[in-house]
RNA sequence: GCGUCGGUGGUGGAGUGGUCUAUCACAGGAGACUGUAAAUCUCCCGCCCUCGGGCUUCGUAGGUUCGAAUCCUACCCGGCGCA
């Protein structure tokens, strides 16, 4: 892997660049689409490029659930099993380490309310006992399958392993997405166990990368791993990902920067990270300055890519920020159920008001369902509980999206970032 | 015509003397969703509302009762059976 920077926008972290992988080139700041089961959802890879996707994302714990890494390694890596050629990354199971630990069952989420009232309880309450299907123990963490109840325990080597069998051009150490709901002393604490597994990520990915193709260090493998017999299984020879480390450290300022720090310096053997997450649980209003913070560190040859995020105003502020790459379930989520993103804020397709009109979702749009379909007939597929609702609705949001991304890295290239910047949001808020 | 069963909110269908504006589902309305436990979830869905409550409802009209969607009578409507 290799990352090119191009132009860099003025009095800000900003840039333009290109990220060279082995399945092919990612102009950045680029938004990855999520892939998280090997499929965007509702869509073939012919959609989903179509639509302007560059790179797709899929997950080390749904995937070695479901259908399982072995499984995706015979078939010839990710990128080959779902049928997209292009770049590929997988994300670690770290963000399962929160979505299914602590903020199992509650109304937590990646970005939480400045209004919710748990954020303003000063003290960590104890409620261990809460059902919940990630564990975290010793060195790593337990799951109970959300799909049958089996135990598994995840370690940043098993992690790891398991991505390299998952054969994606880019995939991330394994971290603890940590809640805004916790104090300071947890955050401390979850921090410098992701530090501590950042650092067994880097060390178990060298070892894969040194070790002889065909199979795995005998004796060497931990007694949760799989011993295989051959390794990834690369689609065009010479398979060497990448592997990003993950920034944490909440929504404190000297844990975001210390994050930084060490995630930046943590190396083996000279090998360092070949990129950065930058990862955690915000309140929207905190996410602009933990993100200046980190770039403001992180070495900046190398590409940075903003977890989870995100929504359109997000991709400015990222993006001045110094943020590379962005991925987020939001579009084509959103447009399965129904929320449709417009130059002029999202709607929701299924109102009553849709149903007779004729005209596309936006008119000057080139996208594939905005080219062919009425807002009428995509409200009518929704009322009607048709699958090409979800298609058409996820195909429109993509597309809105990356092109969102991609104008504004020409308004990088322009010198018209600001100018830009202040039309689409004037827009995109007046509704 | 006689007999019989039944008529409940937009629909289907519970309820068969008080806890009933009436379970539930669907339809309808609005909203949420940020490294996907998600083609999911939440709320509303008789009228009025100062959101605490007020008022009117279970084919229609009477009646019994402290109290009726629930019991009685008549009528209207529908299904079925017999003429």
């Amino acid at each position: 892997m290799q990352f090119k920077i191009e132009k860099k926008l003025k009095n800000s972290l900003g840039r333009v660049g290109v990220l060279t992988t082995p399945h092919g080139e990612i102009k950045t700041p680029a938004f990855v689409a999520v892939g998280t089961k090997a499929t965007v959802k509702s869509l073939n890879p012919e959609q989903v490029k179509d639509a302007g996707v560059q790179v797709v994302l899929g997950n080390t714990y749904h995937l070695y659930l479901q259908p399982g890494d072995e499984i995706v390694r015979d078939a010839g890596g990710i990128g080959k099993f779902m049928n997209w050629s292009g770049p590929t990354m997988t994300d670690s199971g770290g963000f399962q380490v929160f979505s299914l630990g602590v903020a199992y069952g509650k109304d937590i989420s990646k970005i939480a309310k400045i209004t919710d009232s748990s954020l303003l309880i000063p003290e960590r309450f104890d409620d261990s006992d809460a059902p919940r299907l990630a564990k975290i123990g010793q060195d790593g963490v337990s799951f109970k399958s959300h799909l049958d109840g089996s135990i598994y325990y995840i370690t940043p080597e098993k992690s790891i392993q398991i991505q390299h069998n998952l054969g994606a051009d880019i995939i991330f150490a394994f971290d603890e997405c940590t809640s805004p709901v916790e104090d300071l002393k947890y955050q401390e604490e979850a921090l410098e166990r992701t530090h501590r597994w950042a650092e067994r990520s880097l060390k178990e990915h060298q070892k894969l990368l040194d070790s002889p193709l065909e199979e795995y260090p005998k004796g060497e493998v931990d007694e949760f791993s799989t011993p295989s017999r051959k390794r990834a299984t690369p689609q065009e020879g010479n398979f060497k990902p990448a592997l990003f480390g993950i920034v944490q450290g909440g929504r404190e300022k000297s844990l975001r920067k210390q994050s930084a720090k060490i995630i930046a310096e943590i190396n083996v053997d000279g090998k360092y990270f070949d990129g950065f997450g930058i990862g955690g649980s915000f309140a929207k209003e905190d996410m602009s300055s933990a993100v200046k913070w980190v770039n403001e560190i992180l070495p900046e040859e190398k590409p940075r890519h903003l977890l989870g995020i995100g929504e359109p105003e997000d991709f400015f502020m990222g993006i001045e920020n110094g943020v590379d790459l962005f991925d987020c379930v939001l579009p084509t989520r959103l447009g399965r159920n129904g929320t449709i993103y417009t130059k002029f804020g999202k709607i929701i397709i299924t109102n009553t008001k849709f149903r007779n009109d004729f005209l596309p979702i936006e008119k000057d749009c080139e996208c594939y369902t905005c080219k062919n379909y009425t807002k009428s007939y995509i409200a009518h597929l929704f009322h009607g509980k048709e699958m090409l609702a979800g298609t058409l609705a996820s195909i429109h949001n993509l597309y809105f999206i990356t092109h969102l991304v991609d104008n504004i890295r020409e308004s990088i290239i322009n010198d018209t970032f600001y100018e830009y910047k202040k039309e689409f949001l004037q827009n995109y808020k007046s509704r």
